[in-house]
DNA sequence: TCGATAGTTCAATAAACCTTGAACATCGGG
DNA sequence: CCCGATGTTCAAGGTTTATTGAACTATCGA
């Protein structure tokens, strides 16, 4: 499930993204990632990373802010994060990945 | 692409025998496989494997021998193979593996 | 209260996917 | 030269998926 959900562009760049951030412990809006895709279609990329368990939302008046769950993955499936990041941080040039529109936080 | 083709069950638990027996040295045929599924549909994901890159063929008389290219793998995505395979081994139980019955060869 | 903004939900469509069975090609043994 | 076995290819089906736009809910600020 965690598979099928990275093996699609969209959702594995933001995953990408997200992990990019959160690094630097800045937390994502939804909104960050309009240049994706459609407002809608992003709703349905985030769904589907929802119950596969690789996002978390906390949610803020009406904007929602999403975090990778890091320590669960890390627990359920040891390196499987790191090790998909790491490639696709190595070749992110070829998968053009778009970058979020970081928005500082109100 | 990778991470699409190990999305599938029917694919990961192919590669995950591979894996297992490849490191017995042993190779694996097409045949060994049949418990999996029908034999067609067997044909069809052995051509995504194919065409992922995951997995090579050597064709000995009327048997095709398979074969997991573990090197070109860790050379494209260090560390994706090993990492998968581990939390597939992990929970191989749950995720209730067909178990290969290996033929000696001639 | 009104309007703008942030996201979700729904319906619909086109594409991709998995599965099946039948037909086909190819090799080896009698 | 057939026969059986091994796999592939093809056509058809049913299901899932990604994408789109329109409608909807909920919150904040003026």
């Amino acid at each position: 499930m965690v598979l099928d959900c990275l093996s699609d562009p969209t959702r594995l760049a933001i995953v990408y993204n997200l992990a990019k951030y959160d690094s630097a412990s800045t937390e994502l809006r939804c909104g960050d990632f309009n240049a994706f895709s459609g407002k809608s279609n992003l709703a349905y990329h985030f769904a589907k990373l929802r119950e596969a368990g690789l996002v978390q939302t906390r949610i803020a008046g009406t904007t929602r802010y999403m975090r990778l769950r890091r320590a669960d993955l890390d627990a359920r499936f040891p390196g499987l994060l790191d090790v998909i990041l790491a490639s696709a941080a190595r070749d992110a040039d070829r998968l053009q990945f778009p970058e979020c529109e970081v928005v500082a936080a109100s």
